[in-house]
DNA sequence: AGCACGCCGACT
DNA sequence: GTCGGCGTGCTC
């Protein structure tokens, strides 16, 4: 073995974008993926030992030596490269991706050494009582922690110890055993003639082996789960791993039971409540592979599997997959580079699958994509709840009352409902009283001193709150302008504003209303839930909380209050109203008892309202197709947004433009901007955007990165990157 | 990301 | 006269 230092290279999780040289002073070779601690500045860190320097190239410089390797096994061969191509996509530093994926810095230190204890020696002949009954319980070899002793024995610690000392019962460290493993045959499920013959495509695609893409499309209660469980079974006969991505709010105790009712024990769950002890301890166990199944909001896309067999990811169209804070990435993407990556299949899930997902399966006739993936598409079952009636009805026409909200039509409705015994949800996507306060004396609307936007009154809490930042204050008597009393008028509806209405015209009903405010945590959520389903709320009124989650069979009645919020606005805003009215319009009705969807707009017209309304869902994904397709926006081309924030809006508007000039000229990609940002100020920020607009077959990220590279903006300057931006606020 | 180094206001 | 604000720059 030559005593010669060689050179290694390690990349540590710092928003660098390159891995770090350093001398390797162990006897063997540096394994690629091999966690390692190493000293950088003042601080010392755990790094990845990274591929590459095949010979030593000549040092640049006095290198430090790496420290010790860490008690777990390396990370998988594919990790490295898997996340080279997230920063490559993403231009996230490749550092700061190692550190999405190292978030648990203290699952490398060695674990909490648990101890069991073991007969050491023959015991004597005459034995204090306590020690006898010590030596009962451990009779022929058996290991007992200590807790186990204190129950099982009845001793103390204090006879444990002193047996320790006595040389009577040895320590000896406990590993503790793996989680029950999923069990594939526990209660299989008969599946239909449509999900038999999916889940048989997914299954195949386990077993081959390889990346390939499907989409399992089809509405709620058509069995999409129990055909991919399938393939989460086929994996669990065999060897390796599964990882299931769900939006955080659906992590819930309900798709858990179906787990366990189907595999007899709990999934491994990953999200960002766990204790900090048991986010180690579930890293661990990820990581030296002995957790077959795991399940987790997006941050479990990160997670080490050693060797995964299949990748879900649930409910594919939820926003919530995308990380808009932080480092940029979209939870979807980075599991379709894993699944490359690590050579298995990719499952999307939908009831209503995002415009790209749609264009990528060859959804919509007509269009077709040069490499699709596989489409399983489930049909209604006869089931519980046949689809609900879409009306569509025009405020225009049929205007409420002055001051009200509810239009004669849909006060009708639900009148109409609630007389049958039915239950009612009117859904109004805004939060508080109202989105404005007006000074009717001066025409002062009030707003946010760190944001461009209006305070949102909140008449629950007396308060007005910005809906950007943390700003809040109480509820003013009079303007902060003028001065003038009694002259503040509250503008436009939210939530509680309609359960004002509400109130008024049925007094007597009970009344639930949902936001983020009054159901603040997945606990009352699960109570409200319960409440609804005992009958004990006649009428619900809330914001897009309501979309997911629970079918609600009483539910006759979904009333849109005002459909126009998420009409306008950007590029996929369309697509997620669609989306979010198909969702509200599931939770309604059953067997025997339709449900009723009325929606309230000035726009009937709109090809989303009109495709709700004839109840095709294609006739939706064609419009928007042929929309996007017009205006070369994705999938027919690519988009990045870049936000320059600082706070002197005149500094960041020259470095903004001098960002612009800066571009390098290309036929196929092209620089729009700067302009001011939808949230013009946001936080006391100001904030400058541009966008780039890329021919699907230009390598956007790499334009971007020889562009940026090229670029050097002063410290206290912010620049933000968005590949592929989902939203743009 | 941290952490240190480095120049300008309110206190023992 | 010092403690400390966070702007700037570096970490193999």
């Amino acid at each position: 073995m030559s005593r010669r230092s060689r050179v290694v290279p390690v990349l540590v999780p710092v928003p660098v974008d390159a891995p770090f040289d350093y001398l390797w002073p162990h006897a063997g070779e540096p394994v690629p993926g091999s966690w390692v601690e190493v000293p950088f500045g003042p601080r010392r860190l755990v790094g990845m030992v990274w591929p590459g320097h095949e010979g030593d190239p000549p040092a640049r410089r006095r290198l430090r030596p790496v420290g010790d390797p860490v008690d777990l096994p390396p990370a998988p061969p594919d990790f490295p490269a898997f996340l080279a191509a997230v920063a490559r996509e993403t231009l996230i530093p490749l550092g700061a991706v190692l550190r999405l994926a190292a978030s648990v810095p203290a699952a490398f230190a060695p674990p909490p050494a648990t101890v069991g204890y073991r007969l050491a020696a023959t015991p004597a002949e005459r034995l204090t009582p306590a020690r006898r009954r010590l030596v009962a319980a451990l009779a022929g070899g058996t290991v007992r922690t200590a807790a186990e002793l204190r129950a099982e024995a009845g001793i103390s610690t204090a006879v444990l110890r002193g047996a320790v000392a006595a040389g009577l019962v040895e320590a000896v460290p406990l590993e503790p055993p793996p989680p029950p493993p999923p069990d594939p045959d526990h209660a299989p499920r008969t599946l239909d003639p449509a999900q038999a013959k999916a889940a048989r495509a997914l299954v195949t695609a386990v077993r081959a082996g390889g990346h390939r893409t499907f989409l399992l499309e089809g509405v709620p209660g058509s069995g999409k789960t129990e055909v991919y469980f399938e393939a989460v079974a086929e994996v669990l006969r065999g060897a390796g791993q599964v990882l299931v991505l769900l939006p955080e709010i659906l992590l819930s105790a309900q798709w858990l039971d179906r787990f366990r009712a189907r595999f007899g024990v709990e999934p491994a769950v990953w999200h960002s409540a766990l204790t900090p002890a048991r986010r180690r301890d579930l890293w661990r166990e990820i990581a030296r592979g002995r957790v077959r199944v795991v399940v987790g909001a997006r941050s479990a896309v990160f997670l080490p599997l050693p060797e995964p067999r299949l990748i879900v990811v649930d409910e594919e169209q939820d926003s919530s997959f995308k990380q808009e804070d932080g480092p940029r990435y979209d939870a979807r993407r980075v599991a379709h580079l894993r699944a490359e990556g690590a050579g298995c299949p990719l499952v999307r899930v939908s009831a209503t699958p995002a415009v790209e997902s749609a264009w990528h399966a060859g959804l919509v006739p007509g269009f077709a994509p040069p490499a699709p993936w596989g489409l399983l598409r489930l049909p209604r079952r006869h089931g519980p709840a046949p689809e609900p009636r879409v009306e569509v009805v025009d405020l225009r026409a049929r205007r409420p009352p002055r001051g009200a909200f509810l239009g004669p039509d849909l006060r009708a409705a639900v009148a109409a409902t609630l007389e049958r015994d039915g239950q009612v949800l009117l859904f109004l996507n805004r939060r508080g009283y109202a989105p404005l306060v007006l000074c009717r004396a001066c025409g002062t609307r009030l707003r946010c001193p760190n944001c461009s936007a209006w305070l949102v009154l909140h008449r629950l809490r007396r308060r007005l709150l910005c809906h950007h930042c943390a700003y809040r204050e109480p509820e003013p008597e009079h303007c902060p302008r003028c001065g003038a009393v009694d002259e503040l008028a509250p503008c436009g509806p939210g939530v509680e504003r309609i359960a004002e209405e509400v109130r008024t015209l049925w007094p007597e009903r009970r009344l639930a209303v949902v936001t983020s405010d009054t159901v603040p945590t997945a606990a009352r959520a699960e109570a409200l839930v319960r409440a609804v389903l005992a009958r004990e709320v006649d009428l619900l009124v809330g914001t897009r909380l309501l979309a997911k989650g629970h079918h609600f069979p009483d539910l006759l009645l979904v009333g849109v209050v005002d459909a126009d919020l998420g009409l306008g606005g950007d590029l996929r805003a369309a697509e997620r109203s669609f989306q979010l009215l198909r969702q509200l319009a599931g939770r309604a009705g059953r067997a025997g008892r339709p449900g009723r969807v009325l929606i309230q707009t000035t726009d009937p017209a709109h090809p989303v309202l009109e495709a709700l309304a004839a109840g095709d869902s294609l006739r939706f994904y064609r419009a928007e197709l042929e929309e996007r397709h017009e205006s070369g926006t994705p999938p027919f081309g690519r988009l990045a947004a870049l936000v320059v924030a600082g706070r002197e809006a005149e500094e960041v508007r020259e470095h903004a433009r001098a960002l612009a000039r800066a571009a390098p000229e290309r036929a196929d990609i092209r620089v729009l901007g700067p302009a001011p940002a939808p949230l013009a100020l946001l936080r006391g920020r100001y904030r400058e955007r541009l966008l780039v607009r890329a021919a699907p077959e230009a390598d956007l990220p790499a334009f971007l990165r020889d562009w940026l590279g090229r670029v050097r903006l002063p410290g206290r300057l912010r620049l933000d990157v968005d590949v592929d931006p989902q939203s743009f606020l």
